[in-house]
DNA sequence: AGGTTTTTTTGATAAAGATCAAAAAATTGT
DNA sequence: ACAATTTTTTGATCTTTATCAAAAAAACCT
């Protein structure tokens, strides 16, 4: 479980930079870019310090494949350093639902804590890297250092909020909010990782926007080209531009 | 905030009693008949004393009553003792998902943890008691005890993966699945409590169901009326009896 | 108990989104 | 670079569930 596969590409960007080898580097957070929207959020250097000496790893995961599957014993947190990753729930008669699309800071594995199992399939969507969190030690660590404790709890607690967003988007939104909403919290996330929020890339397909906002790809297709016509968006397959923000969040807030 | 409200109705079970006196009563927990559905789930005799004598603190909601409101700055998760509450999110336009209902032993406040207020309203559906567990000493508990710590990490995980249930209830599910599941849900919940899982006696009205389900009130009827008819169910108003278990649990697993 | 309000049921009709189908476009593997 | 595969778009039609409406039943209030 070293620095494995990812050809070396000459980027210059150690977060971006997936091929170098990280089994030397004894403090991988301390220099991270995305620190402040991870597990390591609000801690001091010193505090950083600690949970990464003790406890991050990194770990290449290609496009494609599987980080854990449903089922799979739960060992460790994984913090999404590079990349893109989609969770999914199997019901038994073969139809998924996807739960969620994470991208650089945002936790993976939090629904395993509960039964020591996990419950969902985490697949990469892109060539991404992994900070792998053996899980009895972070809880080791969180009985010493309170404040680690206490932000763990609020990004668990932060997890059911967006599930519960979920639950009103699918519970209770029309389709075309649903897609809105769906592309105004993308651009919201882009743009807090200094990303543009206005040219999207979407590294997933037509189904699984479909299947995360309960609708089918067609209609998803359908409402891409009608959200084209009317100037909102400039559609080109997955590269989306926003052209009109304002009248996105007027689709997501209206009755 | 002692005993207020509520007049006694001559029952004897400490548990079912909301006009008790529990002020001088020091371990609440420790007698509570539903314990291991509840925060002190795992813990010793002697851990449970400890959280019970620092913490706990109980409270009558009459029916119709809210525990929080939307926006209520967060200081304690409280644990349903006796009755049955919903929890419901607010979109701007005033449409609102219903985002739960919790029964004894379950724990409402979770979400809350995440930025200090309250992000949706609890009400009660009937006269019940919670206990309040102010959130600032437990989190010191959780410090000092480790396994009260594990515990409420699996609580908050487990209403994680309780909620993106619904999201594939919500997301993938057509109306009689949907129903079929909410009601085999109740059934286990209630069975787990040592209540008849056959006589459900439901505490919402067939809007808010529906509003959880993601479906108009009168599809709820309409969904009951036919459950009924064929033999799924007789349902007498909110009194429903459930006559084919497995026929209902059929409807869920099939595609 | 009796009047009021709320909830539930049921019917008729409408609308949103699903399904089926086929071509076009994009991506992948070699 | 090219053939094979996957994804996306668009059209025609069908199904499910919503909407509108009104009566029946239940719950609530004083």
């Amino acid at each position: 479980m070293g620095a494995l596969g990812f050809a070396p590409s000459g980027a210059t960007h150690r977060a971006r930079e997936p091929s170098m080898d990280f089994s030397e580097l004894k403090s991988v957070c301390c220099g991270c870019t995305i620190r402040e929207l991870c597990l390591p959020a609000g801690l001091t250097d010193q505090e950083v310090l600690l949970l990464d000496q003790h406890m991050s790893h990194r770990q290449p995961v290609k496009k494609g494949e599987s980080l854990y599957r449903t089922g799979d014993t739960f060992k460790s947190l994984y913090a999404v350093s590079t990349g893109f990753f989609k969770t999914s729930i199997l019901h038994e008669d073969g139809r998924a639902q996807v739960t969620g699309f994470q991208m650089a800071g945002e936790i993976l594995g939090l629904d395993a804590i509960s039964a020591d199992r996990h419950v969902c399939d985490a697949v990469a969507l892109e060539d991404s890297v992994v900070c792998e969190v053996p899980f009895d030690r972070f809880e080791e660590l969180g009985q010493l250092m309170t404040n680690l404790q206490r932000r763990f709890n609020r990004t668990l607690s932060r997890e059911i909020v967006r599930d519960q967003g979920v639950m009103l988007l699918l519970g209770s939104m029309r389709s075309e909010e649903r897609l809105a909403a769906f592309l105004v919290n993308l651009a919201k996330r882009f743009s807090a990782r200094k990303q543009s929020s206005s040219e999207l890339v979407l590294r997933m397909t037509r189904e699984d926007i479909g299947s995360y906002l309960g609708l089918k790809l067609e209609t998803v297709s359908r409402l891409l080209s009608r959200f084209h016509d009317e100037g909102l968006l400039a559609v080109r397959g997955r590269n989306i531009q926003i052209l009109n923000a304002d009248g996105l969040n007027r689709l997501v807030g209206a009755a």
